[in-house]
DNA sequence: GTACAAGTTCAAGTGAGCTTGAAGTCAAGG
DNA sequence: CCTTGACTTCAAGCTCACTTGAACTTGTAC
């Protein structure tokens, strides 16, 4: 398949799809052209890609895990299971996540108040836990571990 | 209060609330010697903006629910009741998504497929819903709308 | 045989949310 | 008097995940 095949049967930009490939995500052949062909397979690795980037893993995260997988491209079952449940994991904990700040939402509906000592909202005690300087550690999904 | 100290009761580095002062989010007054003094207030409004960000507000949104807020920094019940319920909307939104994503991940254990047409995990429909080009616009926890 | 789409590489740009560094000011302590 | 430390501004840098543009080559259709 041409680049612009996958790009088309994805819905990953074509200059994503190079950019993956930079980064040692994916990979292709060459036609005599130059130009890249890609084996059908690509699409479920694209898939994989796609799908974690939801989860909230980074590129470099996936890199990890697909470097795991078996080189024939497509994980077996044992392999899916285990990065099925690890992320399971990471979603239940963004939803517990989100669920607290919904539970402090309504809480304060009544006092109004978005105290940085009283409501534990906002309070620096409790993200201060090591993430470093700043809000930019733990406002994104991924806990930086 | 001097900047170290609202930096330390916050929990946010100095060089972010320079930042947010430059973006309007707070603001400051200056003593003769030109260090910035924060009222104590301050601290409410920060919480504010912290609270918002780990909802997944950008900082332009924030930006625009404060400048709702009447000056006198501190929401009203209206205004808190208002602000609340569009933001529970938000959370259970993208609890939601997770969700959804969690339950394609344990149907995917089954099948082990990944495809991108039978998994709606990664198909290309499915995320394509006006969001334009590349991953990136539906990866975060913004809708872009 | 000639137009035009589709491909290539490489460097640089984008946007969000800051951080860092340089160069300077100002107040207090020893 | 001199150092230390907290503060100032401004410009530049950084990370992530791409996109965009320039300059160029190939493949396909008429």
């Amino acid at each position: 398949m041409t680049i612009s095949a996958v790009s088309r049967r994805s819905g990953v930009a074509a200059s994503a799809l190079r950019y993956y490939e930079q980064r040692g995500l994916i990979s292709s052949e060459r036609a005599g052209s130059g130009h890249r062909r890609y084996p059908r397979a690509v699409l479920r690795r694209i898939a994989f890609i796609v799908f974690a980037q939801r989860i909230g893993l980074t590129l470099e995260e996936i890199g990890t895990e697909l470097a795991k997988l078996p080189p024939g491209q497509a994980p077996d079952r044992p392999d899916w299971a285990r990065l099925s449940s690890a992320w399971t994991t990471r979603i239940d904990e963004r939803i517990a996540e989100l669920e607290r700040l919904r539970a402090s939402l309504t809480d304060c509906i009544g006092c109004g108040c978005l105290s940085l000592d009283r409501c534990k909202l906002s309070n620096p005690d409790d993200r201060a836990g090591g993430f470093g300087p700043g809000p930019r550690y733990w406002i994104g999904d991924r806990p930086s571990a």
